[in-house]
DNA sequence: GCCGAATTTGAGCGATCACTCAAAGGTGAA
DNA sequence: TTCACCTTTGAGTGATCGCTCAAATTCGGC
């Protein structure tokens, strides 16, 4: 009986993720997992511990590829509010991405998982907190350089601009192509942009 | 051995309703409805026929009350276009609710049915559809009467506007207080009021 | 009262669930 | 070549899944 060669741990975890993030966690198997990893449920319980310890750690990578996303653009941008502005209308882009992984793993955990596994939804929130408190330092900043008005509420704005950002990926998930997409990311980021002081 | 007394069908399918809306499809076993209905696995089939189909009754339901808050409001405010705003702001009211439905059903629905059971993605999706097409034409009656600019893309707003909503129930699902919800959905209904034109 | 139709019952179906572990296979040092 | 060590294997665990159906129960019509 031929062996399969050793996994590798990142190319299983990408699969896992993947498969988890398009899926689910109730909506996915043990023999999906075994499928698409391609190994046997020894194996994943020897590398992953359980099913449960292997969503966590997809979840864990898929946050720290999404918040590296939206870190990238503030620092790429001429200003980090810019920057939040620029990744807000790169939302446009996730027509090319298939439907069911458009809307980010946090979000889709929070809403599937209520009662059961709290420690999975608490590490959902944790993550979009995570991303709101980073949304909040960067209007807090715009706001002492004077590119926000002293008008903004720092706390108050991230708020809002989660509820875009995770409105919009909830709409992407409904399947609309490239031109809608994009059109509504860029008004969304054009109302961003009227918020600055007009001398910004 | 004595026997239950027979089921009432609206009774059932809203236990139905609240717990396929509060788990999701995957997450809520038969055991799970057999508890919440009151009813044994023999008399769910001869009422529902199917779980699939049960949590289709849920969903259709579901829409049906949700369409009804919505035009409701359009109808009780001064325009439909005010009613509309009225709409978003009492969004902030969601914090009455459990955490796990305070997003409706037809967009968790959409989020975690992605290849499996297509119908019941497309029923969710058509519902969706629905109440954008309704957005969509309040916003053209609310342009034809001069209560909005000639500049306005009614589709392109309802899809905005949509964005909105599902962007912040998600973000109540979170389980923000009664507090901090409403002070985002008033500011994303002062947003939609200062489209309006200065004269109207 | 009695019977036939309608409904509820719940044990139990095969399939699948998440998961385990003894055996087999490969690897490297001696 | 041998052997000790580690990883992979995959048949099989008990539990639970969605679902069925013959038996038990109730009720309206006579």
């Amino acid at each position: 009986m031929t062996r399969q060669a050793p996994y590798n741990r990142d190319q299983a975890l990408e699969a896992a993720l993947t498969l988890f993030w398009r899926k689910g966690y109730h909506g996915t198997s043990l023999k999906d997992l075994e499928a698409a990893l391609k190994m046997k449920p020894g194996s994943i319980y020897a590398a992953f511990k359980s099913k449960s310890d292997l969503f966590r750690a997809s979840l864990d990578q898929h946050a720290e590829l999404n918040l590296g996303l939206l870190s990238a653009c503030v620092t790429a941008a001429p200003t980090p509010y810019l920057g939040v502005v620029d990744f807000i209308r790169q939302l446009g882009n996730l027509a090319e991405r298939p439907t069911g992984l458009r809307a980010c793993m946090a979000m889709k955990t929070v809403l599937e998982i209520t009662d059961t596994d709290p420690d999975l939804r608490a590490a959902a929130l944790e993550q979009l907190d995570k991303a709101e408190t980073y949304l909040t330092a960067v209007f807090e900043d715009a706001r002492a350089t004077g590119e926000l008005p002293e008008t903004v509420e720092p706390a108050r704005l991230a708020a809002r601009v989660q509820i875009y950002i995770l409105g919009f990926k909830v709409n992407a998930t409904r399947g609309g192509g490239n031109d809608s997409l994009r059109a509504v990311a860029d008004d969304l980021a054009d109302e961003l942009l009227r918020l600055r002081r007009a001398d910004a």
